[in-house]
DNA sequence: ATTTGTAGTGAACAAATGATTACTGTTATG
DNA sequence: CATAACAGTAATCATTTGTTCACTACAAAT
């Protein structure tokens, strides 16, 4: 079986073809060869049905000769980026991705420290706030109900308050903990009686990610 | 804001209906009123049209007047439980209810229990497990990390054993606890000194729900 | 300089499509 | 029995929509 090989598209094509979607979304049915015209000033229909034409010929589209509206997307276009952001919006889902262990000297959320995906509730983060989720080693938090194993549900974008429980890069360990700054003096407490807290020193390589909003645990 | 009021479809109606949506997922635009009228043998545009009227009029459809394939559903028709399903597939996500307060001498997932849904990564749970969420409340459970406030994820198609955590209705109420069978002899055990475990009496009026698979803390 | 590709124009025409009119038959309801 | 609702028919017409033709201009590649 030969495949259509995909091409890359002009920029002219590929305007019209984000407009085919937006209108679609929008309507509920695809535009017609007027309707694209109308909308970039192209005041004859061939015009406009040579770009789409040349959007079938790359494997973008499909034409269904002879319909009204017979415009649609090739089968591989079904679910795009484009469309599960709006899916996710509608829906009320986020992916976010899942960090597991953490290459020294790599930031957390480097392609090689990241393990997999999760898919939360909305209500628990919000797209805007640079979420990730990061699985737990180590029982150093098991007084605050945070065990080896859970996911800490951690946003970068929230502030950060004395009390709070946050992962941070510690001499190129990821690490979470209870927060303490007095008068600049930072300590990450853990939460079990068999750690001590951890002053940090100027020395030492250390650095905020962000703040725990949530744990997720599944129980095997 | 006035809504139209939705009323009972006629079975004409309903099998038009689907048959729209059906058309449109799999041609990716909708069909005209002859297309309409070829699949259920109606020869006249103007039989077709009544029933778009009517689907209308009650709140199913949008019709663009004079646009070839102008039918697009109405907004809240725009996610069906059809396409969540579908979407729950294949982007890996399962929404489940969320069980708050239950009333005394209702069914766990009584209508009126439900104050919500979340969405959970179907690497959780599977769809045939019959999970539903519930909001704990109390304080029993804080030794295996259960806080008030956290959802428990049920599953109620996982085998119970000695040691499960589990959620069961016990006089009216729900109650998440350490299950135990000894020869018959069922405990429920809470997970926190201040309370004493529980003997459950033949006259108590006891079910098993289902076992807890997961937990979700949001932390404000 | 030539060829090819891109990006159009305006007009005409054919086909598709929606809207409308006046009508019939069946079923359910008051 | 009368009325309303449901479910159609056939024909006609207006409008929408896609296709085609012969053409122009410009940019890029050869």
């Amino acid at each position: 079986m030969i495949t259509v090989m995909k091409t890359q598209l002009t920029g002219r094509q590929e305007e019209i073809l984000i407009f085919i979607k937006q209108f679609r979304e929008e309507n509920g049915y695809p535009p017609t060869l007027r309707e694209i015209g109308k909308k970039f000033g192209i005041s004859s229909t061939f015009g406009v049905k040579r770009h789409l034409d040349a959007l079938v010929k790359k494997g973008y589209l499909n034409i269904e000769s002879n319909a009204s509206r017979g415009i649609s997307f090739s089968k591989d276009e079904n679910i795009t980026s484009t469309n599960i952001f709006n899916l996710e919006k509608e829906l009320g889902f986020q992916k976010i991705p899942v960090v597991g262990r953490v290459a020294a000297g790599t930031p957390i959320l480097a392609e090689e420290n990241i393990e997999g995906s999760v898919i939360l509730d909305s209500s628990f983060i919000k797209r805007s706030e640079d979420s990730f989720a990061l699985k737990v080693k180590g029982d150093s938090m098991i007084n605050v109900g945070i065990y080896e194993g859970d996911l800490v549900i951690v946003s970068s974008k929230r502030d950060i308050h004395n009390s709070d429980t946050v992962v941070a890069m510690l001499n190129d360990e990821a690490t979470v903990k209870t927060y303490e700054n007095k008068n600049g003096k930072i300590k990450l407490i853990p939460q079990n009686e068999k750690y001590k807290p951890i002053e940090i020193a100027g020395t030492d390589d250390f650095k905020l990610i962000g703040k725990v909003i949530g744990v997720v645990r599944w129980l095997n």
